[in-house]
DNA sequence: TATGAATGAGAATTCATTCAT
DNA sequence: TATGAATGAATTCTCATTCAT
């Protein structure tokens, strides 16, 4: 069995990408986690704290799947592509749950700095990962975008059916 | 003064587009609005309900206050890039809150059906001005998802950056 | 059976003299008083404006204790020989308690205002109780400051000899 | 670097002294001390057991203070009421804290009976201290008791007014 | 002697909702 | 229709203490 840390952080991982930030109370986490409260907060010192951390981990688990998910493909138009496959990929894995950090940012205070800064860093890194690629701003925004559209369309349609659609709108605008 | 019902909408309306559903509380509600309690559930049988009403309501002043802001553009284009100067109005307006029907579907468990078929069906009379506009729906669903993106990269960035970007691209998509 | 309000204050007025204001919870409160805890912060914003209110009825209850105690007495010198016998009674009575106020003063935070004013305010009632018998702030003081004095030795000694010895200093003071 | 014992009770020292025991939490001391947390259980059995060393080292500090302050002073008078302006003096040094052994007094249960003890004995000290200099019962404890009045009221009044009126006071009751 | 990790019990407070009038 | 009072369940977080090493 895993340090109390490590099991709060794995269950953390699936109940917040799962139902929520405010939805997943502590009390959820530790139980769930096998942890007792005061353990918890030896480890993290707020639920801010945790959610920080989560999308940290969270973070970092995305780009990793992306990046392996991407991996075989060698020209750019086929990356590109592969990166909204990666999307259905995730959708049929997550039960078009959407975006994390979207997600979050929807439920926190607007003048929440602390979290918010980490989503802002997280989207700033997937435009740059479009931008590496593309260098070409312009049409790598563009593909930004819709990437960004994709995720959230599908989560609230359900459906990837709009990711499908992004998918031969940006064929066309690779060049 | 108007009658409770009225009060209790109104105030929720101005509530629930500052400070998102979960950060509401019912109390706040209803001493804003100097309701009684009891009065409260007497009109609206639980805060869902009180939800779908707003988005209701929001759903009709949203697309009242589009329609004005673009009354006037004559020609196509200038109607599509009137609806995104739109966003930037009310970014201006909202302070960048993002979109109350996507914060919203953030807020909820996944299994909330009332509400995501208010949220569906608001989404999908926004993708069907488009498509009523422009009558090709492969350009009209590339408009609507750089349009929805624009929402939410404002409201990420506390920024009307992508916006701006936006309806450049969207200036050499019309025909 | 009371209200819960008058439960609640007339519980607290028992725990708070009894027990001191950081021993005693909220869950004990209201257990005892037989209330919910929504009920309870429905009449109490929080523990700190509990313990005000609380102060607020010690106060009335004190000085009525204090005036029915000594109505009987005619003549200044008995009026104040009284005083310090009323000490004695109060020990008697809540097992050598001490003084609610000063308690919760040694108790709160040294910058909570709101509690220390109430406090003051108490204080400065007795200190002006005896001066308007003696006419004489010299004397009324010196009066006040053995007062004061009883109250707490006989707390920390759990005996009223240096009420005893006060009274005979006292009766030598007053002319 | 001194050892983690003697660093505790340093930590402890200036604490206690400022915030009061309730107020003051083993996290708090074992950080500010720099000590694990388990060291702090090697040394002390509970926090009970911290509070009497507390008492223990604050009584010998204070008492060497006052021998200190009033040194210089060689008639008996003087010595008297270099006592009260030392009263002044550690006002001035602790902010108005008051005397930690009537603060702690307030903070615990009254049955209590080991932290008690050392709190009745520092006062019993005190109390032989004004004796053994003025060989009079009720004089001495008269003058204890216009000391003891001291500490509280300008612990209270956050001022020293009726320190000075208890010298002008004193100042006549001594022969 | 020293420690970092872990804990159960409890703290104050807020939630959406219902009841009696 | 309208209301003020009352509630059970949940919230986040802190307490002094102990365990395994």
């Amino acid at each position: 069995m895993k340090s109390p840390r490590e099991r709060i952080i794995k269950t953390t991982f699936d109940l917040f990408a799962k139902q929520g930030y405010n939805s997943t109370g502590i009390n959820q986490i530790i139980s769930d986690a096998g942890v007792a409260k005061a353990s918890f907060y030896l480890h993290f010192k707020s639920k801010e704290d945790l959610c920080v951390e989560f999308l940290n981990v969270r973070h970092e688990y995305w780009f990793n799947e992306l990046h392996s998910f991407t991996a075989q493909s060698e020209d750019l138009r086929s990356k590109i592509i592969d990166a909204f496959d990666f999307l259905m990929y995730m959708n049929d894995k997550e039960n078009f749950r959407g975006c994390s950090f979207l997600n979050i940012l929807s439920e926190i205070p607007m003048d929440n700095v602390k979290i918010l800064n980490v989503i802002q860093t997280h989207k700033a890194d997937l435009r740059n990962y479009f931008l590496e690629l593309l260098k070409d701003d312009t049409l790598s925004d563009h593909i930004y975008m819709l990437f960004e559209s994709s995720i959230i369309e599908s989560q609230l349609f359900k459906s990837n059916e709009l990711i499908v659609k992004s998918k031969k709108i940006v064929n066309h605008l690779i060049p």
